[in-house]
DNA sequence: GGGCTAATTGAAAATAACATTCAATTTCAA
DNA sequence: TTGAAATTGAATGTTATTTTCAATTAGCCC
């Protein structure tokens, strides 16, 4: 068994808050654990019912905003309207392919600072920040030169 | 009658592609302008209404979508996950206050400089980027100390 | 272990934002 | 002016997400 820490993070979240702890929210948790980030909730749901047919979308919906709640997952939305969900951890930005959908972490201190002078200099407080580079990466690029 | 130079560009734009010049699509750009950007459709649609009471959302929705096509504006999708527009001009980040949604615009040609470097270190080709900073503006953060 | 109560579940219905359809209207080149 | 092609807007369709609500379950108390 895997994801022990995640595991006990949310059995702490949930006795702390008064919730309960129940299978779905197990299977979910785990679902979305083994994915490895930018899942959408259909994924999740899809990956949730090989194991336990009968989860209900809703349940998952709820469920990912709990883990969110718990800082367990955090939400994030990409320029396709939809909802995805990534592990919380150490902050990374992102490269996304536009046409293959790729995802590509990335991290940058230098950027991580100049953010914060950026912000010093308008008396704001930087709580969250999200940056992605949107583009396309190798395979594709290569793919749309050779079709040209 | 301002705005003359973004009339033109949508007059060529639509003569170019063999598009008609109509009110409705006149009305909404100069809707859009007036409002001084990050609107979203029904803001725009509002605007346009006082002036001209039966456009509909559609056209509104479909004229957007054409002013993005010609380059007069651009989609941006904050965390709130309404589609607002902004005018296409020089390339610009964001501030975003999430206690009163306030939105600063900032550049830094320093970070844009160290984000294609990190793009050639996966061998990415990037198109645009998005990179939002999201947290309290001065006024927001002074409120809420003086809450607590 | 059984009872109890509040939390949880999931199917279905509701909502919100946006997209499409289509008949009626309008533009504009000839 | 005319007529074909583009446009409009009301209504309807979609898609992602949320809410509702009756039925089920977790987990404390005995």
């Amino acid at each position: 068994m895997s994801h022990e820490v995640e595991k006990r993070s949310l059995a702490q979240y949930l006795e702390e808050n008064n919730l309960k702890h129940t299978k779905q929210r197990e299977a979910i948790l785990a679902a979305f654990l083994e994915a490895s980030g930018h899942i959408t909730s259909e994924e999740i749901h899809n990956r949730v019912r090989a194991e336990h047919p009968n989860i209900g979308y809703t349940t998952v919906y709820r469920t990912m905003k709990l883990l969110c709640d718990a800082g367990l997952a955090s939400e994030r939305h990409f320029e396709d309207g939809v909802t995805r969900y990534e592990i919380e951890q150490e902050h990374h930005d992102h490269l996304v392919c536009l046409r293959c959908g790729k995802i590509i972490e990335f991290e940058c201190a230098m950027i991580e600072k100049t953010q914060l002078e950026i912000a010093d200099r308008y008396q704001f407080r930087v709580l969250r920040h999200r940056h992605e580079l949107y583009g396309h990466c190798d395979a594709c690029e290569r793919a749309a030169a050779a079709t040209e």
